[in-house]
DNA sequence: CGCCTATTTGATAGCCGTCAACCGGAGTGG
DNA sequence: CCACTCCGGTTGACGGCTATCAAATAGGCG
């Protein structure tokens, strides 16, 4: 398979969850879709909508958030390149929450109807839409705990133990360096916390050793560390399935 | 059908996701079972394992959890009579949390092959189940809304409203009256809090007319005030669909 | 009646939110 | 080229919400 595809990597981390087979690749690859590019923070969907296609993020970065009544925000997922971003609307019609561009971003959308025949033409497809599903579900969990019962630093640094495991699996980490193209409200907004509260603790992680920053590329030393300060278990994504090329 | 099965109130519950056709009730409520019965805080399921069947709860409550570094715990999601406790083992080998009973309860076991089987019989009953994950994975998001962004009294609001929600469509809410039959220090688990500080919360809410109590049973007097205090939209819960009789 | 657990209440400490000000870089327009 | 603006990051002071520690009370079950 050419490597130029904007479905690539969605189809590496299907892969990633299924072992799916060389016709199975191509039917996804082959799925029709237009590309369309949005500018940082464009909304893509409003909770109470109803979204007519499904959208694949192929570059940039994504969001879902829920408003609370004061109007504070909580972000209750963060999307990378390869990531569905509304595979939950082939079974369900009204969005339970927003969905938002956190970066400049391309996406693939594909309809409904397509993916719902490749999901019956290949049940090992199926499996891995469900799968994706329920993997989502699991990180979520996991938010759950993050935000309820780990500490401001803890927060910080599982997240970013998380996020740099979810872009290691697509080549975005270098040498413990990668780049997080968020604010630090948004930071906040993901972890339960303030932005203030957030420069404060990135702060003193790295007065600790935990972490380097340099504007939004951050550098982890070393991942023993980071990972036994957050309590960070890979177990929750699920990714023990290595999958190989796309 | 009769209504005494203990698949009864799981049917109905699916019934509510889409629309069941008679040959669809029919040929969940004829699954084959094997009853179960676990005292109060009975692990059912532990966080690495690959459980071999899949469990319903018949009769009393249970929730998932997970445990920070700390030993701190985290609620990650409540269930009641007719939810499906491991339905995502469907498509998952490795469980990503715990599962716990809160109080006795009765549990149908359902082997996995069946239930696959049933689900491949028919279109509608694996949407039902990819449906009954989905909406758990609504669920959860708001509850990192809730523990993420919202202060202890409304997160304690909300957590009464949802679950009264539930209770309300198998028939446990009489009058605004439910019985909860946890601890306070469980609900802490569930909602970030201490046991000390749900104590005095749900005292302060007492006291205002809130909701009022006699030990583990609640009444309020006005949902809408309840509501309100919580920014309660039970939009996540996904029920506009409205189920018939199973 | 006695044990154990859950609930309740009090005192104290600390993490984190809030408010406010300042700084720095990127983009814009004169 | 420079001034201006805006947004995001940084730092400080202060207050409040909630955790922690501790003890007393109540309730369930043998």
């Amino acid at each position: 398979m050419t490597d130029i595809s904007p479905l690539t990597h969605f189809v590496r981390k299907l892969n990633g969850h299924v072992d799916l087979s060389d016709e199975d690749r191509a039917m996804l690859l082959g799925l029709p879709y237009s590309e369309r590019d949005v500018n940082a923070s464009a909304m893509l969907t409003r909770e109470g909508e109803a979204p007519g296609s499904c959208t694949i993020l192929v570059r940039g970065f994504a969001c879902r958030h829920k408003l609370a009544l004061n109007g504070n925000r909580q972000i209750v997922s963060l999307h990378i390149p390869g990531d569905p971003l509304d595979l939950q609307h082939l079974y369900l019609d009204c969005a339970d929450h927003n969905v938002q561009a956190l970066t400049r971003a391309s996406l693939a959308m594909v309809s409904r109807g397509d993916l719902r025949r490749v999901a019956q033409q290949s049940a090992t497809i199926a499996q891995a839409f469900a799968v994706s599903n329920l993997v989502e579900a699991s990180i979520c969990r996991e938010w759950v705990l993050n935000v309820g019962r780990r500490s401001a630093r803890q927060r910080l640094a599982h997240l970013l133990c998380e996020l740099a495991t979810r872009l290691e699996r697509h080549g975005l980490v270098i040498e413990g360096c990668f780049e997080l193209p968020f604010s630090q409200e948004q930071l906040g907004d993901a972890t339960g916390m303030t932005a203030v509260h957030v420069n404060r603790t990135l702060g003193f992680m790295e007065d600790d050793g935990l972490i380097s920053r340099k504007g939004r590329s951050y550098e982890v030393p070393n991942w023993t560390a980071l990972k036994d300060e957050a309590g960070f278990d890979p177990l929750y994504l699920h990714l023990n399935q290595q999958g190989a090329a796309a």
